[in-house]
DNA sequence: TACACTATTGAAAGAGTTTTTCATCAAGAG
DNA sequence: CTCTTGATGAAAAACTCTTTCAATAGTGTA
């Protein structure tokens, strides 16, 4: 389903800011942080003001769309997301982002973790990181 | 080794405001944000400022002392944390943070994401969320 | 124990980042 | 086309974090 049939299936409008904040974040493929948001729509979008790309931001996370790219310092970066369960991979050179899907691997994990803690766990947070491609092969 | 004799060992100095910062942290088994610690350790070393907690908080977890915890809103909270690689538990009622170790099961999963991406991953973060044992317990 | 050296500290000011408020605007249902 | 109400943007406030610098206090040495 479109990002914009599942705004109005919700009950949020199609507004001119949206498409210029989701556009900003389709344009490029390294995690926006708000402010790098802003000036990339602003270029479609020259009224967009700092507050609703915060207040958009929130909204697309929130349905699931925009996914907020965590790293050890500095958790400020959105980048889109497939609907689904997904994860993302950092380039930790060039900050490019890719996502992967399915992670039946760590079920062994999170079930040794609930033994270990007696914590009952029912969500995971994982991000992996490492060079593309492109930096691989440029730094070999 | 103690932490304080890991400080001396790197040629760090053990001061009290080091060690209301490390009390402070210890003294609860939630993650607290900067400015939380500030207020617990001053219960303790009432002096302290909000800039040397940062100081301390940045060196602590250079030394591998602490760990930030990251979450889906709002990534500025510290733990303890035991020396070696570690994943942090986040209970999403109370709080409570526990750490676990031990993360071979996802080697499989990473050799996956190489596969489909062409990254070269190098580093993950994992951090589980739930309910602890209490919470849990309370809540059925 | 006293001294000297220098890492560390804390206050103030500055730089960012995120939120609140509120009058205005415009998307979309009827 | 009109109306209703969600959404917007500017300004200001509230936070969060960093930089600067004089004063302080660990720690090795004598």
């Amino acid at each position: 389903m479109d990002w914009e049939d599942l705004l109005s299936q919700r009950g949020h409008r199609i507004t001119a800011a949206r498409r210029a904040v989701m556009t900003a974040l389709e344009s490029v493929d390294v995690p926006l942080a708000a402010a790098e948001v802003l000036e990339e729509a602003r270029t479609r979008h020259p009224r967009l003001g700092l507050v609703t790309v915060y207040r958009t931001l929130d909204l697309f996370q929130e349905l699931g769309l925009v996914r907020r790219v965590h790293r050890e310092v500095g958790c400020h970066a959105y980048t889109t997301a497939s609907p689904g369960h997904h994860h993302a991979i950092v380039c930790r050179q060039c900050g490019r982002a890719a996502e992967f899907s399915g992670c039946q691997e760590i079920h062994a994990l999170i079930q040794r973790a609930e033994d270990e803690t007696g914590f009952q766990i029912d969500g995971h947070m994982l991000q992996l990181s490492g060079l593309c491609r492109e930096c691989a092969r440029g730094s070999e």
